[in-house]
DNA sequence: TGGTTTACTGTAATCCTTTACATATAAGAT
DNA sequence: ATCTTATATGTAAAGGATTACAGTAAACCA
């Protein structure tokens, strides 16, 4: 393996000028008259010149490096934001490095130390900082900008849906097609995106005149495991008094309870309907294709980046929220309530009659 | 944003030592007295000192970042390897840089100027070059590991399953089952994985005294894309002599395929069988299961990482394949021929008889 | 013609480390 | 008492770029 590199010097040796005239040729940072130029570029090809990125940014105190700093790359909500923010990188001339967390809160502390380390020029943080003092002092020296997950808006912008319109949303479409018996399966992580969603579910039943049971309410694992979805819809449905709709804040959640229901022969969307969030992929790769909020990941991926990059270059320090938009999009999973009543059925419709659809 | 780096001058300053000795703690390279030791420690904590990766890479002439050249993130099969290998990498104290191809030639040619640039100190790449001369020549100046797809293991080494054997293995299960009519879904990529399987599909089919139909042979999408895996099944199930078994290079062939089937009323797997390859986490998402093979995706990645460092620690330059353990998994998508005949099967019975297992 | 601008190029400082080499002190050997 | 050796530290030279500053030659202006 040769590895002997080719210096700025030796370009300059070769072609009779000084380093200066090469670096301003190669940056453009400077005329060069057209005969020096043609010689220079004619040697930088002849020796296979390549700047050394190393020393460019010593001097220039500039990496072109962005960090990214993810959960966990397998899952593909994360892999399309991720593949968002490595493209709009690549059109910046950017490159991206990659720091997965597995959500352990020392991981996500060393993945900031890149920063003051000045291995890159700036981060996206896909994942809520537990230690918010961190992340204050990270966010007032550096430029940060949050992903879909987010401590403060005041210190860094955050760029993500409306979590609580697209929750609304998806229960006023539960709600309208008739059901009284609306569960959550919520999960036990401390996102603000679950805070939020949890949230809306309430208000929205609260607001429908619905009482919000805690028994219809359950916590899934912190990683949205599709295993644990399962195992809250068996509990949910195998109770007393089953609803007849489960609203689900993860799509990998709506998965588990649709095979818990098909084991317990309860057929999808007639007996139960079952609501997602976030339209992963697999969404419609198996009946019944699921009714979900889809959030437009890779364009998250990409305006996060952007955003970033704009406080790089143009060194604007905007903070807030951004929103994108959501789209509630109803597939098979959800249905209007069946007509067909059991004895609690017709217990609870002499109080809620008016509200049944049919 | 206070972006004032304190620099190893500064500490040196305040410490009242030289910047050497500074240095020399921090590298441990060599012994510092406990006094001056403490003191130094004392003065990096107050003034919050980390070095400047980029001053200390340009000294060292090395990066301690690793380069990932991969055709695309959300796919699931890449996404586990990139998993492994940053976990790799932040075990070892690299850090790794992901540059997405999308399988564009110019863009695969690209990602390998890192290496030229010396922004990285060497490249683990999951996406095949298209160009082999390119490969050569960065192969033969930079460490480089090809993981799951390869062009050329002779300069650099590879990491990947046996897809011979796997494939054979499949091959050998369907066979097993009874089946006589087995048709594949193959790819119109060039991938080595892709041409390899498709030659232990002919070669376990002359093996067995069975003829290779043309006609039997679809190629999805190089991207092993659900829908055209679908559209293959279609054309395939449609055809006047359909197969009573599939043999999908991927797993989202074989979703495809199983909606496909659905659509046209077939039964899996008492009418078809289908089996995949890869056993992607979603295979166990919805029934019927997949039969599948399994890859070691997360170990893949781990395991090239690990060689790449091999590579640049202990200046190995090993080449050749490395395989790593398959699995074939047998779960609900295959089963033995059904034993209802058309009059088709009947004229092939005469012929066949022998290998009928009921 | 003398002065000012323009176009181009060169010299050397700078970015922040690491490290080869030199130095100084103390301890150990003879 | 002198000569090694070990220990601990400092000085200064890389490493490979960018860039402030300076300089030269030609062109322009009055």
């Amino acid at each position: 393996m040769n590895r002997s590199k080719v210096t700025i010097k030796d370009v300059a040796l070769e072609a009779g000028v000084s380093v200066a005239t090469v670096s301003r040729l190669v940056n453009g940072t400077s005329i060069v008259s057209a005969a020096t130029a043609a010689k220079i570029q004619e040697t930088i090809q002849k020796l296979g010149y390549e700047p050394n990125l190393m020393a460019r940014n010593l001097r220039k105190k500039e990496t072109r490096v962005i960090l990214i700093v993810c959960p966990n790359v397998t899952n593909p909500y994360y892999a399309h934001i991720l593949a968002g923010i490595t493209e709009a990188s690549y059109q910046q001339g950017f490159s991206a490095v990659m720091y997965t967390t597995n959500c352990d809160p020392e991981r996500e502390l060393e993945g900031i130390q890149m920063l003051y380390k000045g291995r890159v020029d700036g981060a996206i943080l896909m994942d809520g900082l537990r230690d918010h003092q961190v992340f204050y002092n990270a966010a007032s020296r550096f430029p940060i900008v949050q992903c879909s997950e987010y401590v403060d808006t005041e210190i860094a912008p955050a760029v993500c849906i409306d979590n609580y319109q697209a929750s609304r949303d998806m229960m006023a479409h539960l709600l309208g097609l008739g059901h009284t018996k609306i569960a959550l399966i919520s999960s036990n992580n401390d996102y603000v995106s679950t805070k939020i969603r949890t949230q809306a579910y309430k208000d929205s039943l609260l607001e429908a005149g619905l009482p919000v049971d805690p028994e219809y309410i359950k916590l899934g694992s912190s990683d949205y495991s599709f295993q644990s979805g399962r195992a809250c819809a068996l509990e949910l449905l195998q109770s007393e008094n089953p609803p007849s709709a489960i609203f689900c804040i993860s799509d990998t959640f709506a998965f588990g309870s649709i095979i818990a229901a098909k084991e317990l022969g309860i057929t999808i969307p007639e007996e139960l309907s079952i609501s997602g969030f976030d339209d992963v992929e697999y969404t419609t790769m198996h009946h019944p294709f699921i009714t979900t909020i889809a959030q437009p990941c890779y364009e998250l991926g990409r305006t996060s980046a952007q955003m970033l990059f704009e406080r790089l270059e143009k060194h604007s320090a905007e903070t807030g929220l951004v929103y994108l938009d959501h789209q509630l999009v109803v597939r098979e999973s959800t249905a209007k309530k069946k007509t067909y009543l059991t004895h609690q059925d017709t217990d609870l419709m002499v109080n809620n009659y008016s509200k049944e659809k049919k």
